[in-house]
DNA sequence: TATAAATAGGATAAATTTATCCTATTTAAA
DNA sequence: TTTAAATAGGATAAATTTATCCTATTTATA
């Protein structure tokens, strides 16, 4: 569905996320060893979610990565996907056409059209905060 | 969503099905001409689909990819995916973790499988019969 | 101001997916 | 029985994604 980079850099935002909360800035040897991912790689994706602005970076010594906590609650889901998968899971056809739609649908269209909207709604409706605090009371994990 | 390969084999079986209520076979290079496809990659893809049942194939002089007229309606887009991309789309967590079920979850499985239910409950009830006859009335398109 | 700790980013490699090409095998029909 | 038309399948190449490594740059602090 996502990618291998996405679905490390949701795992990665949310134990961002989980950090900021105490004030504690996070290195990617930290994150990696802690969602279980190759480091250098996860290093990549942190960059471009610095570029995107989703999560914040903090050069030089005491530095690392962090979310303002007063944004926490307004990162999504989808905010994560777009930027590192791009928009063609919510607009893209489902069969692959390069022009696909109401005028001229390929034959999986309107079904689909349905569960890609309930999958953006979803992601639109789902905030980093919602998903610390569920893995901060112990109900949710980000290994194994 | 899919990978390539299998948006190709959901188009080839529709196009085939289309062709075999008319009683015709049909070859690799009218099918990637007719869906917009690599020829040889395509080819592959059918080959998948007969081991797995999905389509015929008659080899020989007058031979080529069919589908029996009274299975058109029995066979599934799951069955399509299945072959192709194996179940981890109805299977495999969100977020790529190797184990991730109710007993020990990531932070989005509740609303993750809510979505992936919806999408198994559309792929399992859509058949090859009725997607031909919606773009043998013209209603849907193949390509562009 | 020097040093150590940290991210940024370029170059490259490995793995996987997508795609092509060629030959073998099968089969209907002349 | 020969021939031509068709799928099967192996080998390989191209493209993309995933992953690693090394150096440059930035910054707090001794």
């Amino acid at each position: 569905m996502f990618s291998k980079a996405c679905e490390y850099g949701i795992r990665a935002s949310i134990f961002i996320a989980l950090n900021s909360f105490e004030g504690k800035r996070v290195n990617p040897k930290e994150i990696a060893s802690e969602i279980d991912s190759p480091v250098a790689f996860t290093a990549k994706i942190l960059q471009a979610l610095v570029k995107h602005k989703v999560i914040n970076s903090v050069k030089g010594a005491h530095g690392g990565f962090e979310i303002e906590k007063n944004k926490i609650n307004s990162i999504k889901l989808s905010d994560i996907v777009d930027a590192i998968d791009g928009n063609t899971i919510y607009e893209g056809c489902g069969l692959g056409l390069k022009a696909c739609d109401e005028a001229r649908p390929c034959p999986m269209h309107d079904k689909f059209k349905t569960v890609r909207d309930e999958l953006k709604t979803m992601l639109e409706s789902t905030n980093l905060e919602t998903l610390a605090l569920d893995m901060k009371g112990g109900d949710t994990f980000l290994k194994r």
